[in-house]
DNA sequence: TCTGGGGTCCTAGGACCC
DNA sequence: TCTGGGGTCCTAGGACCC
């Protein structure tokens, strides 16, 4: 049998900014999307005052008489308070699947085989291991975290859904008298897996909870909905239908809404550049190779009243690449043959497609070790590329160390930067910006 | 003035093949 | 009058997740 347990930060980013701010202790805190956007993280105190995706230039003005404490989105510190916590959890599973930045199931099985051989109870000892997690993590890290456990990833999620709701922050599913009451208890809705358009039709049969749904045929479930569906109702029941290794990242996109709309060109490029950018590192880092991309741009959707256009530019590589240069040179060319004047445009981004691993991408070679398009003005040869790679290499190296570098494409006065008025220092990954601890 | 960003999977239907 | 059967590949659109 397999166990799984769901380790879920409470509100996560709002957990990060609080971390660094004792004096925010039971205060109402908020994290607002890029570009000030909307909200996108509440802490325990802010969830009954803020909806969640309130666009915070409508809440601005109740936000002061609410007592709302708001900071723009600070991903350097929470990828890094992310890292903590997940290396933190591998304290009690080799099996750590990072399902995003504030959650992972952990293996717990080889816990089930460990009690089996002792002639053990599995419960008792699944629950003391839950508790040292939910005590453990935040005083290593300063997060508070939930767990819920299952035999199967959908039951270890509804289950932690439970544990959020509870003071131990802590439940458990694996009991089938237990798990049979807490389906009876937990409303369709909740469910993962059953999102706004599904939940209709859930309803329309009548199904109101958990419990309702486990009990329907797998198979009439696949002939009416879809395979994904029977699968949601095995999990249910206990069958394992997930997989337990994640695949392989297929694509990366990297985008932004700009801080004001752009009408000129060259202002785009530079955002674009940075995004073209940005995506070849996290390749690199993903030891990953790209063989397509997309560039597009995008008109404010929020003011039709101005004219819209959304292009799209495709592009292939001759060989797939994680080299910043051949595909910030794909990605320029793309823009220039989708650009059209006469619109302002609010978004763009780029998204890398088709991705192998560099190890195939080396292998492929090509066919003509020699530059194959005389206008992308880049040498290709082998020798030539080698050498760039190695150079990324130490670029990359020297960013993680806090260099600031960059292309000249990228520009040095940015107008589409993204506003972001009210951020907090990196305080785990800046020198400069360490908490300093007065003992008074 | 001001509304995020980044992913995955499945299905249906068309094009095309023998 | 009568119009097969089986397969693959690709894409768009729909659905979900955090």
């Amino acid at each position: 049998m397999k166990i799984y347990a769901l380790a879920d930060c409470n509100s996560f980013f709002a957990s990060c900014e609080k971390v660094f701010r004792p004096d925010w202790a039971g205060k109402p805190v908020v994290v607002l999307s890029n570009n000030d956007g909307c909200v996108i993280a509440r802490s325990a105190e802010a969830k009954p005052l803020v909806p969640m995706g309130a666009p915070w230039f409508r809440i601005k003005d109740q936000a002061e008489k609410l007592g709302l404490i708001v900071r723009s989105s600070n991903f350097v510190l929470y990828g890094d308070m992310s890292r903590r916590v997940m290396e933190t959890l591998g304290q009690w599973s080799v099996d750590v699947e990072v399902y995003s930045i504030d959650e992972a199931f952990l293996d717990l099985s080889w816990r089930y085989q460990r009690q089996l051989e002792k002639g053990k109870p599995i419960g008792r000892d699944l629950a003391a291991l839950g508790r040292e997690m939910v005590e453990t993590v935040p005083r290593w890290t300063g997060i508070p975290v939930s767990v819920g456990i299952g035999p199967t990833k959908t039951l270890a999620k509804l289950a932690n859904r439970i544990a959020k709701g509870r003071r131990d922050r802590l439940f458990g599913v694996m009991n089938r008298r237990i798990r049979e009451k807490a389906l009876k208890n937990f409303p369709i809705a909740g469910v993962w897996g059953v999102g706004r358009r599904l939940l209709p039709r859930f309803e329309r049969l009548g199904l109101k909870t958990a419990w309702d749904l486990s009990r329907l045929d797998p198979l009439a479930v696949r002939r009416e909905f879809s395979v994904v569906q029977e699968r949601l109702v095995r999990e249910l029941n206990g069958e394992a239908c997930w997989a337990d290794e994640p695949p392989e990242q297929k694509s990366i996109q990297v985008s932004r809404s700009f801080g004001e709309m752009l009408t000129e060109p060259a202002e785009i490029e530079k955002a674009l550049a940075t995004f073209a950018v940005q995506g070849a590192k996290r390749l690199r880092r993903l030891n990953r190779a790209a063989s397509a991309a997309a560039v597009w741009l995008g008109t404010n959707r929020f003011r039709p009243e101005l004219p819209q256009y959304f292009p799209t530019a495709v592009f292939g590589f001759y060989r797939p690449t994680a080299d910043s240069v051949e595909i910030l040179k794909g990605a320029l060319a793309a823009f220039r043959s989708a650009f059209k004047p006469g619109y302002a445009y609010k978004r763009g981004g780029i998204c890398l497609m088709n991705l192998v691993s560099a190890e195939a991408a080396e292998a492929q070679g090509y066919l003509f070790d020699e530059e194959p398009d005389p206008a992308f003005s880049l040498r290709t040869d082998s020798r030539s590329r080698r050498s760039r790679m190695t150079l990324y290499q130490e670029v990359d190296r020297a960013e993680n160390a806090g260099a600031n570098i960059f292309f000249a494409a990228e520009g040095t006065d940015r107008a589409w930067l993204p506003s972001s008025r009210y951020v907090s220092p990196c305080w785990t990954t800046d020198l400069e910006r360490l908490p300093t601890v007065r003992a008074d």
